[in-house]
DNA sequence: CGTATATGTGCACACATATGCACATAAGTC
DNA sequence: GACTTATGTGCATATGTGTGCACATATACG
């Protein structure tokens, strides 16, 4: 996007007020621990499950998979259930896909907008090759 | 999602072994910093920009915003060019979005597949209120 | 009631990361 | 060529994070 004839318009203004909203760090970062990704494909695999059942076969020790649960609930992503002595955890889809898709929405005009080096050199542009 | 007369399905299988492949951690991880979001939200509001116009007004030393913006890059969210003494940076906003599509349209399935504990007590779910 | 199992937490430690300062390199200006 | 400006990097440091062990708590079982 070029910064001199283009003027920024209030697009541009809301785009860049709207990240801050949408970038939720704390749901974000639970999803860049691999030890955590396995965590959520091992729920998808075998479903509703206690903290021992997910931990079988990771490496880890089942404490860190037991913070590593309370993390991802805290993100939203899992949510948990007492039964007996057990705490049951489960995926939380909706909420995984109702967040990512606020994520998409918001950013989607960035595919417009910010077009990277657009209209900067003497590269092929909309403008340079209607003249 | 119950895991005793649901049996798990081929996409549940496909789900899991997608993410992986979809989660890409250093896209994520690099939306995750504030001072990085506060650089992204600078780029989007004056354009193409050098780094030491970058810098100004934020409170992270220049040095520090040259290694986010090296970091993003990494990450494919900005692109760099070469001008002169200097070195300009703008957002690929195509490419995030297309990333963030990708991931949205990968987790998708989960809306319906991970439903938080369905069927799971007495909660009024499909099968119950049939019955 | 004593025992076994499941879960979470305090603590210590290793590692990653963000930050700032000093400095080297590259490129424009006089 | 000397000087100035722009950028990136080496180094040191503070903070955050993942990990494992030991242990406390809660609950089921006999």
């Amino acid at each position: 996007m070029k910064n001199d004839n283009h003027p920024l318009t209030e697009e541009h203004k809301a785009l860049s007020e709207a990240l801050i909203g949408v970038l939720d760090t704390r749901f974000l970062k639970a999803l860049c621990d691999p030890t955590r990704i396995e965590i959520l494909k091992k729920i998808i695999s075998i479903g509703v499950s206690d903290v021992s059942t997910i931990a079988r076969g990771l490496s880890q020790d089942r404490s860190v998979i037991s913070r590593h649960l309370a993390q991802l609930e805290q993100a939203g992503i899992t949510v948990s259930r007492k039964d007996g002595r057990r705490v049951l955890y489960d995926l939380d889809g909706p909420y995984i896909v109702e967040k990512v898709t606020k994520i998409l929405n918001t950013l989607h005009p960035m595919a417009d907008l910010c077009r990277p080096f657009e209209g900067w050199d003497g590269a092929a542009t909309l403008e340079s090759q209607r003249s």
